[in-house]
DNA sequence: AATAATTTAGAAATAATTACTATTAAATAT
DNA sequence: ATATTTAATAGTAATTATTTCTAAATTATT
């Protein structure tokens, strides 16, 4: 924990942001709830526990630099918010399971891309009903253009 | 297109909504634009185009009834709106290549999940950076729980 | 310690979406 | 065809997640 902290520094750091008790805060409870996904408001309440004065907006604020740093993953799912999770390094990379009538959200990693849909219902006795895949990165004419400048 | 048009108002009233003119309207303009994500609000915009009396109210109203019935489908970016476009038969389930730089969104049909992630870079020269895949549908508890109700 | 630059709390503003209300249109029964 | 019931609408107000703003507080630097 307190070895995670001081890279989370280090990483602030190195990108001209300062390791502020506020966030000193946030970081510490997203450690020790590393499972979870978090909204910005129950992170809220939670880092109030600890903190009591800590602000909405400073959550919000933190939670974006965090973001551009890769420190926490962003998710967006079918919900009016957005949802928060510490990126673990020692875990792969995960996509969710997400049932339709409770909500629950169930993780499972990648390794091989083509078992997947069929492995699924499976090991996770889940029943697909339909699947989005994104991927995220430079198109064409963007990398290309960047390339130039 | 009146075809098409017939379709929708078999479904809707089968499911105990009317083909209002409100309706018959918005469905004009989702099926002339059969390739565009609208956003609720260019979506009532070009509406307005053929019906100016139209309520913004209205067209997220229908959204959602279209939604339901799977007529339209809803999807979610990471923009802070939702996109809205025609379920379209004749095209093969698709997914979605986003670029980080322009925000254009490229489409790609699924056939063979194995092959994708790799050819998808050669194919639509999308630098891919990350990827994010979804499944909706029932978890062992739920599909368990609605088979003894 | 004095100065400059960040960061914060808290409030106000924004913007997408939803809920509400009175009115209109449509469907059904008479 | 007309009266009655029901569904759907326009327009507005309310809601809610998120952002922006501002003055005060903190931190780093000199």
């Amino acid at each position: 924990m307190a070895e995670l902290i001081k890279k989370y520094k280090r990483l602030l750091s190195q990108n001209n942001y300062k390791l502020t008790p506020q966030r000193n805060d946030i970081l510490k409870v997203l450690i020790e709830n590393k499972e979870t996904h978090f909204s910005a408001d129950r992170l809220y309440k939670e880092v109030q526990k600890i903190n009591p004065d800590i602000g909405l907006a400073t959550i919000y604020r933190n939670l974006e630099i965090f973001s551009e740093l890769n420190i926490v993953h962003k998710l967006e799912f079918e919900s009016d918010y957005k949802h928060y999770e510490l990126v673990d390094m020692d875990k792969e990379h995960h996509h969710h399971l997400i049932c339709l009538n409770c909500n629950k959200i169930l993780e499972f990693s990648d390794e091989d891309l083509e078992k997947f849909e069929k492995r699924l219902e499976k090991e996770y006795s889940f029943l697909t009903i339909d699947h989005h895949i994104k991927f995220y990165g430079y198109c064409n004419e963007c990398h290309i253009n960047s390339q130039e400048g």
